[in-house]
DNA sequence: AGGGCTTATGCCGATGCGCGCATTATGCAG
DNA sequence: CTGCATAATGCGCGCATCGGCATAAGCCCT
């Protein structure tokens, strides 16, 4: 019956991992590329630049970043990167959140109507 | 057979409030606060102070986050006010990406020990 | 090797935010 | 009404990071 079952708290190592994978989420730009991935499959950074407006440094950083966490791959063409996203679970988390955003909404919606 | 079916880009504006979302979560005092209330139950300011150590302003400020977001509840015994988690999320998001970091770390093992 | 690509990196200003200190606001007891 | 406790807020410092510009590094072709 136990809703929420007691557990051992996180160590801090640990809360400092998740946090910072959360960190890479929290930036608008990083989650642009990555759903531009997502949609475009795999694309290489001038259509990435061309997508989003950004300048080739800035898209650079932000895939470095998401690289060496593990969220997108890389190979070459030649001289050209294609990118690609490496790991299912940020369209799973961001699919969860989305939801609740919604369900939240919703809520909000139905408590004025209410009155 | 399709792995990734096309969909839609999101709206700046929904990957303003996902981006806002995680923010929320990239912090460890924020995350902190979250797991300390899952552990404890219902826990007054006080004893968040106790147990994290951190000043009353800036638990009082992080708590007002989340409650805005709606990932904490607060109610009132006289002065004190008891908070609460109140979005079964964020554990379940954790548990995702803390499975994910257990994942990867194993990976690299065993690439490490095929060497 | 040299020139023309594409990508990565040093630098820097602007911005945001964590976080404590001091103060104010809010509810309770006398 | 006056203290007394607790929680919220104004203020400020410090630090991290975003994001563009300029430059370096890497790859391909002749």
């Amino acid at each position: 019956m136990r809703r929420t079952q007691p557990q051992t708290l996180p160590s801090p190592q640990l809360l400092d991992e998740l946090s910072a994978f959360f960190r890479l989420l929290s930036e608008p730009a990083r989650l642009q590329l990555l759903c531009q991935l997502k949609h475009g499959g795999a694309m290489d950074v001038a259509s990435l630049i061309e997508a989003t407006g950004f300048s080739q440094s800035h898209i650079s950083r932000q895939l470095g970043q998401l690289q060496r966490a593990g969220l997108v791959s890389c190979e070459r063409d030649g001289v050209r990167l294609i990118y690609a996203v490496a790991d299912p679970l940020v369209d799973d988390l961001c699919n969860l959140v989305q939801r609740r955003l919604k369900q939240r909404l919703e809520q909000q919606l139905r408590q004025l109507q209410a009155v």
